[in-house]
DNA sequence: TTTTCATGTAATTCTATTTGTTACATGATG
DNA sequence: CATCATGTAACAAATAGAATTACATGAAAA
C-alpha cells in the first residue's frame, strides 16, 4: 500500500501533540514517527500553521505544538488547511467547444461537487478531541495494544 | 489544466459512438476525438468491453459500437468498469499498531466510503440517454455551438 | 556575543504512477 | 491471401509527489 496523504499523517502526529500540549515537539522527531523526512514535516505544517492550527517555534526547546484546542480543531479545519485534492476532478478541459464535453463536464462537476461538500461537512463535525477520544476506547478495548506503539518511550 | 482522467474521456467518446448507434468507430477515430493514442483508447475500452458496455470487432468495417441502449448504461456502471480512482482513501498502512493511526484509519475510512457510496449513488441515477438529452438542451440554447464541435466531418 | 539548535524555504534529485509508443499476434472481411 | 482492425506485451516518456540537500533566519543558552 503506502497510499500515505497528508492528512491522514497530519491527524496520526496531531494526536500526538494533543497528547502532551505542554511540550513542543521538534520536526525531526514529528518525521521519526510519521517514517518521512524532517523538511516534509515543515512543508506539510506550513499551511496548519497558516491556518492557526498549530504554532512553530524557533531555537533551543522549540518545535511544533497546537495552537488551539483540540475540541476547536476539527479534521475539516485540518482538510482545507492541506488543501489535499480527496477526490479526482476529471473533467476534460477548461472550456470545451464541443457540447458532448460540456455536458459530460457539468455532470460531473456537479456530482463531484455534491460529494466533495459531504465530505467536508463530514469531516467538519468531527474534531480532534473526537478522535482522542476514540483512541482512548481502543485502548480500554486492548490495553496490551499500547504497547504495540512504535513511538513511544 | 488537462486532468482528463479516464471516466471523463469514456463518456464524452460513448456519447459519440450514442449518435451513430449503427456504423462501430475504429480506435483511431476514438484517439483523434480525445486527443490520445489508438492503444490507450483500446487499454480504456477493454473494461468497459468486459462490464458489455460496448462490444468491439475486428477487420474491415470493424471497430466499437455500444453494446446496451444509451438509456441502458448509466454513468456508475461505467465508472465501476474504469475502476478509477474518484477519491484518494488516504489511510495510513494496512494494519497499523499504533492506536492512534488505527482510530485515524477508521474514522478517514468511514468518511471515505460514505462520499464514495454517494457519489457512485448519484452517477448511477444518470445514464447516457439522461447526458444526451443535456447536449440536445445545450444544443437547443446555442444552435451556434454545434459548428465548435471540432469533430465532426 | 558566540555557539547551538530549530524552523523556513528554495532548489534539486528520486521514485512511482500514468500515459504514450512501438511491435507484433490474432481474427475478420473483401 | 491481402488488408484492416483489435488485443497485448514491452518499453519509453511525462508527470506528480516525496525525499534530500543546502543555506538563511531567528531564538535560547553558554
Amino acid at each position: 500500500m503506502k497510499r500515505s496523504g497528508r492528512l491522514s499523517v497530519a491527524l496520526h502526529l496531531l494526536l500526538h501533540m494533543a497528547e502532551r500540549p505542554d511540550d513542543p515537539i521538534v520536526s525531526e522527531r514529528l518525521a521519526e514517527w510519521a517514517d518521512t523526512n524532517p523538511v516534509v514535516i515543515r512543508r506539510t505544517f506550513a499551511g496548519l500553521r497558516e491556518a492557526g492550527i498549530v504554532a512553530s517555534t524557533k531555537g533551543h526547546g522549540g518545535g511544533w505544538r497546537l495552537a488551539r484546542a483540540p475540541a476547536d480543531i476539527s479534521l475539516g479545519d485540518i482538510q482545507a488547511a492541506l488543501n489535499e485534492r480527496l477526490l479526482t476532478h476529471a473533467l476534460i478541459e477548461d472550456t470545451p467547444g464541443c457540447l458532448v464535453e460540456r455536458a459530460v463536464n457539468a455532470a460531473l462537476d456537479e456530482a463531484m461537487r455534491e460529494a466533495e461538500r459531504l465530505l467536508h461537512e463530514r469531516l467538519s463535525r468531527l474534531s480532534l478531541a473526537d478522535l482522542a477520544k476514540d483512541v482512548a476506547v481502543l485502548w480500554a478495548a486492548d490495553p496490551r495494544a499500547k504497547g504495540e506503539h512504535p513511538h513511544e518511550p
